[in-house]
DNA sequence: CAGTGAGCGAGCTTCCGCTTGACTT
């Protein structure tokens, strides 16, 4: 029986301190927070200064328990969990359900899990300082009245089980704007006019690639200025040489690693930190839920043992961050590897990729400046003001540039940067191999993606590194946004060549607008995002976390008291959801399209109780038509010839063995329906032009496939041949065929055996929230 | 590259932040 019982937050973190601390000491963690409100009703008590109701959480009535029978043996309890306001809450709470005593529970915390560090923090223990688990109450309990006061609303309003909360509206609501600023971009077009440049005489060769200082608006201009290169001569103005520096970026945050793994490996958020935990749990690296960009002093010497080692003294820059993000509560360090001197590891392949980007990531971070020299080559036109420009860039020392270098978010391909220019000086004359003007067009802002999204949530303050991922999670699985690719659509432009004495002008086309997991707002989105902003602009205001937060600081400083605070925003906030729920209405709830010429009757299109829909003829129309909204369309976008398009389904095909064939499309893409029966159609055919004898072929595909689908029948059990190979099924279940055994040789017997043997080993039905995934398209 | 192509209504849904687990194909 140890003297001492440590409590810390994580499992993890508790077997690398017990390490430390040695046998006098048990260390244990309480697996994050061990309670907090009851989850049926508010959980809060608004007529009573806002008590909270706090219920230990069920999954952690064991550890309770346990955590109980532990403390009580235990001569000393060490409250050790985080330095920030939910790990001081942590401990309060561990206090108050643990019933500890003061006179033999310390509060004691450390930034650095390194034996220094947790020595001194055991020479220097703390009372749990009230006022930083006041600053959390309230925070808890603010994000509770808004949670469950203003998501009802919008089951009364709009759609059961929607929800609203400080973070995900807001998520939702960047993403709805960008989509409103992207459709509301005009395109502009420009000619950009680059040159490639050799050599006036025999002396030298060389090729040199400039581009024109300014734009042409129309192409009549950029031809005029062609026609003015024909004859001109082309000077050197200038040869301009500056040295530049680059620094390495900063360690590992939650959010940059997220930005870099996507950018770099495609990763999406939740799979970063999947890898991450687990290298975090086989003690790899330091823990992965951190704002912080800080290292240990330990991590700072062993990062300039291995860069030295690795590559020599002069690549060592020892440098300590500044954790940029203002909303940060550093109760962690960086994410980096525990071991620097490990440049890889042993694991699957996203563990080791993922292992090597912390690793060159924070080396970098330890390295010296690259040194560059920058050159720009100015060339002048006779009889013109505009100049060509060539830049160039070479390194000089590559410095932490040998290790890692940050991705960009834009992938443009414009880079006009090359290497090393060639050797000219002012005053000598070049000449033009070709010149050419190409069309280019203005880009709308581009859409989130998972990592950007998270990466814009934290510059605002809003949420923090344990809820990126879920906070995603969320807003798909309320099928606010999804996370789509798209097709891009051709566009053609001009591109004009000034060759040796003519002008050639050539039309060229290009895909562009093609999107790869992007976020694009629903109708749902975009109706329940309206609806907030109108009548809760404050919550959805890109500052009102910041707002808050510096009332939470001063609750944390002791300046301002809890109660008084939620107060102040309970009383004006709970009117407006009284009044929200009595009057409010749906902002975009109805879009009027048009009249259908053909029957004169009024095109629509609104949020209907299975989504969205377009309605052919009005309300009080007893012939009134629906049509569910493809699900590439949004009632804001929807167009008159669009809607009109949609009931021209199903359509009735034509006719087979005296049955009437009928093209539609369905939850699970376009079909041909026959005799009461389903068949889905190819890649390549269209519903609304497929014809009768394209059908009959589909309908006898299936037929012959159908038929080679049953292997036997034995009463309720069916031997039948899958997308994945043979299979039994019986009561609407599936069980698998064992390998190398024939699926014509099993007997009714077999299958019985087959089947109370998988039994046994059935999922348990798990309760919980469920991602419902849509139905692809093709 | 399987299965699938509804809907008459009861009762429940929901927040943000800490943590990890563990169903099978």
């Amino acid at each position: 029986m140890q003297e001492n019982l440590v409590i810390v937050e994580s499992p993890a973190k508790a077997k690398t301190i017990e390490k430390l601390l040695g046998k006098d000491y048990f260390v244990t963690s309480s697996y994050g927070h061990i309670r907090d409100l009851e989850k049926k009703g508010l959980g809060v008590d608004v007529n009573d200064n806002f008590k909270p109701e706090y219920v230990v959480s069920p999954d952690k009535k064991k550890l309770v328990e346990e955590l109980k029978k532990l403390s009580k043996q235990a001569k000393t309890v060490w409250l050790a969990s985080d330095e920030d306001r939910e790990g001081e809450a942590i401990a309060w709470h561990l206090y108050n359900v643990l019933k500890l005593d003061d006179k033999n529970t310390k509060r004691i915390t450390f930034n650095e899990i390194t034996k220094n560090a947790i020595l001194e923090a055991i020479q220097n223990p703390r009372t749990i300082d009230i006022n930083l688990v006041n600053a959390q109450q309230a925070r808890r309990i603010l994000d509770r009245l808004v949670g469950f006061e203003v998501s009802p609303i919008l089951w009364k309003k709009i759609k059961s089980s929607l929800s609203a909360g400080r973070v995900q509206s807001v998520a939702v609501r960047l993403i709805v704007e960008r989509e409103r600023e992207i459709m509301e971009f005009k395109t502009e077009t420009a000619y950009k006019v680059s040159a490639i440049f050799i050599s006036a005489d025999e002396k030298q060769k060389f090729q040199l690639k400039a581009t024109l200082s300014a734009d042409f608006k129309t192409e009549k201009e950029a031809k005029v200025f062609l026609e003015k290169c024909k004859d001109a001569i082309f000077t050197v103005e200038g040869v301009d040489k500056k040295p530049t520096k680059k620094s390495p970026s900063a360690p590992f945050t939650t959010s940059t690693l997220q930005q870099e793994a996507s950018r770099k490996f495609r990763f999406s958020v939740a799979q970063t930190m999947n890898i991450a935990q687990r290298l975090y749990e086989r003690g790899l690296i330091t823990y992965m839920r951190t704002d912080s960009t800080n290292l240990s002093t330990l991590a700072l010497g062993a990062a300039k043992n291995t860069i030295e080692n690795l590559f020599g003294e002069k690549y060592v820059k020892t440098r300590q961050y500044k954790t940029k993000s203002k909303s940060a509560q550093e109760a962690h360090e960086a994410i980096r590897p525990t071991y620097l001197q490990n440049t890889e590891i042993e694991g699957a392949p996203q563990e080791k990729k993922l292992y090597d980007l912390i690793w060159k990531r924070t080396i970098a971070s330890q390295m010296a400046d690259a040194e560059l020299e920058k050159t720009t080559i100015n060339i002048n036109i006779s009889d013109e003001t505009k100049k060509f420009q060539a830049t160039g860039e070479v390194i000089i020392f590559d410095g932490f540039l040998k290790v890692y270098m940050e991705s960009n978010d834009d992938d443009n391909e414009n880079a006009e940067t090359t290497g090393l220019l060639p050797a000219l000086v002012a005053g000598q004359t070049v000449a033009r191999k070709e010149i050419t003007a190409t069309q280019r067009f203005s880009q709308h802002p581009p859409r989130y993606t998972e990592a950007s999204l998270v990466k814009k949530l934290e510059e605002l303050g809003i949420g923090r590194p344990s809820t990126y991922a879920p906070t995603i999670s969320t807003i798909i699985a309320r099928e606010y946004v999804l996370k789509e690719d798209r097709a891009g659509v051709e566009r053609s432009y001009t591109k004009m060549t000034l060759k040796t004495k003519d002008i050639v002008t050539e039309n060229l086309k290009e895909i562009v607008g093609a999107e790869k997991t992007k976020f694009f707002p629903s109708d749902i989105g975009i109706v329940v995002t309206d609806f907030l902003i109108e009548n809760f602009s404050n919550i959805l205001d890109f500052s009102f976390t910041a707002k808050i937060e510096e009332y939470f600081d001063e609750i944390a400083e002791g300046k301002l008291d809890w109660v008084v605070m939620l107060h102040k925003f309970y009383k004006p906030f709970h009117k407006k959801v009284d009044e929200s729920l009595e009057t409010a209405q749906l902002a975009n709830a109805e879009r009027i399209l048009g009249i259908d010429p053909k029957s004169g009757k009024q095109v629509s299109a609104r949020i209907a109780r299975f989504g969205p829909i377009a309605q052919l003829g009005t309300n009080d129309d007893p012939e009134k038509k629906f049509s569910s909204l493809k699900k590439d369309q949004l009632i804001e976008t929807l167009t008159l010839g669009e809607a009109l398009k949609l009931f021209d389904l199903p359509r009735t095909v034509g006719e087979y063995e005296g049955k009437e064939i009928v093209a539609s499309t369905g939850r699970f893409g376009p079909y041909v329906r026959h005799d009461s029966k389903f068949i889905s159609m190819k890649k390549e055919d269209d519903p609304y032009t497929i014809t009768e004898k394209r059908a009959i072929e589909l309908i006898e595909e299936k037929r012959k496939k159908d038929s080679e689908k049953n292997i036997a029948k034995f009463g309720d059990i069916e031997v039948l041949n899958g997308f994945y190979g043979p299979y039994i099924t019986c009561d609407g279940k599936n069980y698998k065929i064992p390998k190398g055994q024939d699926p014509k040789t099993l007997t009714h017997q077999d299958c019985i055996a087959l089947i109370s043997e998988q039994k046994g080993k059935e999922p348990k039905t798990k309760t919980r929230a469920k991602t419902k995934k849509p139905a692809s398209r093709k």
